[in-house]
DNA sequence: CCGAACTCCGTGGTATACCGTATATCTCAG
DNA sequence: CTGAGATATACGGTATACCACGGAGTTCGG
């Protein structure tokens, strides 16, 4: 290959630009971020989304876009109704329950293999990561502190399954979380679960230190399944102005 | 809508066509029909596909071919190199034994909630379906036979899934079972395991008749597990005649 | 004043042309 | 005969034009 060949000519070798980064994944890491930074769940409108507006906007031709739809479409994030338009999709609540049930089988088999596979300084990170937030929870600042526990929990989750080692586990359950962001910004809220959370975190990362994959896989399928249950009881607000197909 | 209006002009309404089907579903269709069939561990040289050659073969443009490349490329079908071509791809060992470790996942919480939720009717059906296969599985007939079970493992495993009652388990296993197929064409000649699996297909039948969850579950993962394990240990031909990038 | 039918416009679906680059082939110096 | 360089070819990436259908607005008959 010769390697940018040293021969005196005025090669001013550039460093090698990426020439693997598509006009499509730019519009599809565009897109995902919008989607994400909207509140789909907190008014009742349904969200359309025009190819020829977007392709207009982000200054490429459709085909990337309809490329990048197809992507998100098939995450779950959009929904393409011929002749009708793209729509954000809105999860209703029997989905998201079986989402939370998927993400349990998930979860808990990442516990499990990190109980065995997470090395000792990785266990302890995770205990400090999550020690911060148990001195200050109980009862003195609200809900702008919620917000930032909510980023804090996610990143216990993606924490154990990073621990599993399972590159598979990480990808599968990647989508999943940005959907349970939006539902967690409800429940959070309710019931006062950010501290019962709490408590069911450092439970799991005590079974992470003692090793126990039994009970490391069992705390968090319980935990997992908790907010399902949760979400079953309380999440009826999810199905109105529903128009189902 | 009026519904055809009946007024007594030459209305000769026909079915209704479906619009709903593009040309991108059937060529997906198509390809992923396609790759299943050939024997992808088989033999050892690359696959290529052309998107020209596709295109002109299926009668239809390149868009709805590229379309559904992008489908098949999230699902891990195929891989696009940028200039390069598009290839079927052929799993790592280390990808599928992280394949089998999310089914584990997600088959045992489908076996904890089939426990649960499945009717007795669904449990003896699952039961009169591998019964044929226990009475005449230990000498007789050879390789002719394991073809036949293979589909029988599959049916086994996916009617596991549906009993679960949750039917983002069935979507999110659909695809790992088709790479699974494949790598069982393989393992199910060593080590006698077509009659290991048989075993350990009563015995989850067994917990499910029973109505034991955390049995279910556990056997379930189990089994599951030892496939993985297998793999780990006899599957070093995978990683043959591999171009990493 | 109201409702049904018609027209027009906007949308996604498809086809096609063009571009840059990686690979393959050919050419020619050694 | 061998290998480096020039040319040809083929592929995926992108842009654009056209199409058919659905729905909103309009018009006409009652």
């Amino acid at each position: 290959m010769t390697e940018a060949s040293l021969r005196p000519g005025a090669t001013l070798d550039m460093p090698r630009l990426d020439t693997g980064t598509t006009f499509r994944d730019l519009a599809y890491a565009a897109l995902k971020r919008a989607i994400c930074a909207m509140d789909i769940y907190g008014h009742p409108e349904e969200i359309r989304l025009d190819e020829r507006r977007l392709s207009e906007g982000l200054g490429v031709s459709r085909t990337p876009i309809r490329e990048a739809m197809t992507l998100l479409e098939q995450e779950g994030f959009v929904r393409t109704r011929p002749r009708r338009g793209i729509y954000v999709v809105r999860k209703s609540k029997r989905e998201i329950v079986e989402m939370i049930t998927v993400m349990a089988a998930l979860e808990s088999m990442a516990a499990r293999l990190a109980a065995v596979r997470a090395t000792d300084s990785e266990v302890a990170d995770l205990r400090r990561l999550m020690d911060a937030f148990r001195d200050g929870d109980g009862s003195t600042n609200g809900g702008a502190r919620l917000a930032e526990y909510s980023d804090a929990n996610i990143a216990f989750h993606q924490a154990i399954i990073k621990m599993s080692g399972c590159a598979m586990l990480a990808d599968m359950t990647e989508n999943l979380f940005i959907h349970m962001r939006a539902i967690r910004k409800i429940t959070i809220h309710q019931d006062n679960r950010a501290a019962r959370s709490v408590v069911d975190h450092m439970a799991i990362i005590e079974a992470l230190e003692r090793r126990d994959p039994e009970l490391a896989e069992r705390l968090a399928r319980e935990h997992a399944l908790g907010l399902a249950q949760h979400v079953e009881q309380h999440g009826d607000f999810l199905d109105t102005t529903r128009d189902d197909v």
